[in-house]
DNA sequence: GCACATATGTCAACATGTTGTCTTATTCTA
DNA sequence: TAGAATAAGACAACATGTTGACATATGTGC
């Protein structure tokens, strides 16, 4: 049984490790990808959740910082830097009015669609050479899995604040 | 042809997507794993790399950087802070006096063994629920199969200055 | 209307990541 | 032995990521 466990440890340590390697090579290489229209890997994702039919409205502050996983704070900056570059822009919700949309800009959508496109297209294929549909079907479920693990010990540590975790219905 | 690559792509997306989630993820919950030991996701694998018996007489600062996948900027920060910090320390490679190997302190090895270590493996388990070790070899398996197409990609792109990329046939 | 929750902005401190440039040793090689 | 390659250190500029704390406006419920 400390055996098995053993091995289950050492397939777990050697799995958490690529997952970093791969992030850092995602950041360096998706970076690259994009460096021509002035673009960061983040930045892409960003247009990429704001181009999405369903973001046709745009989206809040906090909407998008949770749907990109990462700090308000942290997107503050993003959004500053891409406002400057014009992809995006902000704009003040009717329904809503604490609420500010973040939309995407004609030029952005240019910069996006045109421009980043076909770069981010390229990438995709050489990032995935050699998988099959099925291979891919089968990383994202394991992404898809492992990730939602991550979110449980993330929403799980506040276990004495919990002044801003009652959308946990929201799952 | 055009709706096969279409699904493609879609699913490319979906993937990078993840992983970009995955990386925030990591980075977030991996470092609170360990903040009471005064450790990051990073040091952690700045410690796993080095607490590796191949390490035992220690690692290079260029050899740690590649094997991180990191820039040699970037280690050089991490090495000062853990320097600082009493995890690890700078001794000179009797064979090659340029070489300066970094080995872990025996404080650092009390912090990784007994304090990290314990909290380390309640995070796998976590992070892996539900994952058999079918499920974890094969999540492992496309980990290799993805880096190692980005790490095609990170060396394809100096075509025209190659002062640092002699080493392709280390591979 | 008052209290509370929500949505955002802002500032700070810190750790990580990139690239580029310049310098200093040391080793290897033609 | 001269010159090229290698290993590191040091700086700078920049983009990303975290947490914590505090301010402000708006919405909601009793």
């Amino acid at each position: 049984m400390s055996q098995a466990k053993d091995a289950r440890m050492e397939l777990a340590n050697r799995i958490f490790f690529k997952l970093y390697q791969c992030a850092n090579m995602l950041h360096k290489t998706g970076s690259r990808a994009v460096q021509d229209e002035g673009l960061t890997t983040q930045q892409w994702a960003v247009l990429g959740a704001l181009s999405r039919p369903e973001a046709a409205q745009g989206m809040g502050v906090g909407e998008l910082a949770r749907y990109l996983m990462v700090s308000r704070q942290n997107l503050s900056g993003l959004i500053t830097r891409m406002t400057r570059d014009g992809h995006i822009e902000m704009s003040t919700d009717g329904r809503d009015r604490r609420s500010r949309l973040i939309v995407m800009t004609a030029s952005g959508r240019h910069v996006w669609m045109d421009l980043a496109q076909p770069k981010i297209k390229a990438y995709y294929e050489q990032a995935l050479q050699d998988f099959s549909m099925g291979d891919m079907a089968h990383t994202l479920h394991y992404f898809l899995k492992l990730l939602d693990n991550m979110e449980k010990i993330d929403q799980k540590i506040p276990e004495s604040e919990e002044e801003g975790q009652h959308g946990m219905q929201e799952l």
